[in-house]
RNA sequence: UCCCUUGUAGCUCAGUCGGUAGAGCGGGUGGCUGUUAACCACUAGGUCGGCAGUUCGAGUCUGUCCGGGGGAGCCA
């Protein structure tokens, strides 16, 4: 297979040369180091990186691969956007970015060689400008600077797309993300957003891998629907019904009422604001499924941890109860924290630097020790020890009362310094569906809290038992009309089951040390703000 | 939605007691043989968020609207 691939790579190459054969290129003997080399083209390409290039661009090496290998003779081919720009009389520094990893390939064009003169004419050296797009062609050597391993002889820059100074709202300098959020079109160009960007990706697979392993089923619940998930939180609404015209259920009558019966459904729906319910369904059937996907919620929420349009994943599993369902969301979080530090070195260390001191260290832990299990009656009692203690409470805890923000803070800074799950809620303050408890008081619901962030997993053992069920919906005022189908999973072949859900971005929030969600999600959506 | 805070040059900010505006960075020009937050010199750049008011006079005081940030609630 490895043979295969190779001659298929080969193959490409000769392709691609036919373009270029005649061209004023040389042929260079096979260079040290690492790096694929073809003799008919002349350029050494991408080790590591290399087959990414293969479909269409088999000449060009990305940045991250370049950085990678050893000084040689050959002719390399790099494309990217200037990063930064140092010059001095005949010394022309500039540092080109592709994406490909953090660090930036460093080009230097000397002047006062010929190679260095003919590199670029003279009237484009002022297009050498930060944000410019550039083709580079060049020979890697050793740098004598100490930032730097290796860098890229220029003997040949291009300049494909300028970014004039005076306009372009990127400066080589450190902005405000508050500022970067006016601009989201430009800040993927920024190290923080690259970063951030990679990890996002790298996280999405590891979500995946994750539940692959395990055997889950990735379900694709819909975005569009026509019941309330939870029976609380507010939902945008779907319709194509025109709203200067909007037609009412009794012409004769002055009631408010809408004809539903025109929308195009025939009746209100919505966006989704969880695949929960859809998901118990396919859980009753294939045992273990998730979700992952957008989830959107209208609340008139403006704080750093809410946005109106995020993504979520909600793994469900049949035959589990609440116990199960703690080890996999424990198993979960460490994955996908392993993950993120083996194969997101390079990003991670930038975090630790620049954003968030400490978390490479702080995240090793999290994966190496257990998390802490305690009821919610046993953070109530925490809690009232703590004030007893001195601690200052803007709200005073009292069993009953949901946790509030300064309470997860407490319990997951101060008392147990790492992850915490709290279960069994009082079932007055969770949704209908979790299950009751024999105590009649408290439900079968958990919620992971973790220190700077608070809820990062909320989820619970589903209430199974029909006539239980149906009570519980009678309690929370729900007709089970809309809800039949779901009735009818405890109706037909019901079994215990449980599953959570994980807000994305606040994941990636926890594991980046980002401070605002906004800032972890290419385009974010939130109240007035739906820009870009 | 509520509480606090903030809005001044392209960006980050200073501006005292009410007297018509300043720095650093960025930009431009020139200089510099290895820079990397480059450095040195010169230079351009402002309807002080909008509207209304108090005052001889408002960046500064008052009202109001709009935007940003932090916190709370809702939650993921």
């Amino acid at each position: 297979m490895k043979f295969l691939s190779s001659l298929f790579q080969e193959s490409l190459h000769f392709l691609s040369s036919l373009a270029t054969l005649g061209s004023k290129h040389l042929d260079h003997p096979q260079p040290p180091g690492p790096g694929k080399y073809s003799k008919l083209t002349g350029f050494r390409t991408g080790d590591t990186l290399g087959s990414m290039t293969q479909h269409f661009d088999t000449q060009r090496t990305m940045v991250r691969s370049l950085l990678q290998q050893s000084p040689g003779p050959s002719r390399v081919l790099a494309k990217g956007w200037i990063r930064t720009k140092r010059e001095s009389k005949d010394l022309i520094f500039f540092e080109v970015n592709d994406g490909s990893s953090m660090a930036n390939i460093q080009g230097v064009i000397d002047r006062s060689t010929a190679e260095g003169k003919s590199a670029i004419v003279d009237s484009d050296l002022h297009r050498l400008q930060n944000g410019a797009s550039v083709i580079l062609e060049g020979v890697l050597v050793a740098s004598p600077g100490q930032k730097q391993a290796v860098e890229l002889h220029i003997s040949k820059v291009q300049v494909v797309g300028d970014a004039p100074a005076d306009t372009y709202p990127m400066q080589k300098k450190r902005h405000s993300f508050e500022y970067l959020r006016e601009i989201a079109h430009l800040r993927p160009r920024t190290n923080t957003f690259g970063a951030i960007t990679r990890v996002r990706n790298l996280l999405a697979m590891a979500v995946h891998e994750f539940f692959q392993q395990e055997g889950y089923c990735w379900i694709h619940t819909p975005i569009i629907t026509a019941s309330d998930a939870e029976g609380a939180g507010e939902m945008f609404q779907v319709t194509t019904l025109p709203l200067d015209k909007i037609p009412k259920a009794n012409p004769q009558s002055s009631e408010q009422g809408i004809d539903y019966s025109r929308d195009f459904f025939g009746k209100p729906a919505f966006l989704t604001v969880s695949g929960q319910l859809n998901a118990e369904i396919f859980a009753t059937a294939l045992d273990r499924v998730y979700t992952f996907g957008p989830t959107f919620r209208a609340e008139n929420s403006n704080t750093s941890r809410h946005l109106a349009e995020f993504w979520m994943i909600e793994p469900e599993m049949a035959f589990c109860d609440i116990q199960g369902n703690m080890e996999i969301a424990e198993a979960f979080l460490k994955h996908l924290l392993r993950a993120v530090l083996s194969k997101g070195r390079e990003d991670m260390e930038f975090f630790d630097q620049r954003i968030q001191p400490g978390i490479i260290e702080q995240l090793t832990q999290v994966v190496e020790s257990k998390f802490h299990r305690i009821t919610y009656t046993q953070a109530i009692q925490d809690l009232e020890d703590g004030a007893k203690k001195g601690t200052q409470f803007d709200y005073l805890p009292s069993w009953g009362a949901d946790l509030q923000s300064e309470h997860e803070k407490f319990l997951t800074e101060i008392v147990y310094k790492g992850p915490v799950i709290v279960t069994d809620y009082p079932k007055e303050i969770k949704a209908f569906y979790m299950k009751l408890n024999d105590d009649g008081k408290t439900v079968r619901g958990m919620d992971v809290l973790v220190p700077r962030l608070g809820e990062i997993i909320g989820g619970s053992e589903r209430e199974e038992r029909l006539e239980v069920l149906q009570a519980r919906m009678a309690e929370s005022g729900l007709a089970e009309s809309v809800y039949w189908w779901y009735l009818d999973l405890r109706r037909f072949g019901t079994v215990p089951h449980a599953g959570f859900g994980l807000g994305f971005e606040r994941l990636i929030q926890y594991v980046t040390g980002m401070q605002n969600i906004r800032d972890v999600i290419p385009f974010p959506r939130t109240p007035k703000n739906a820009e870009f």
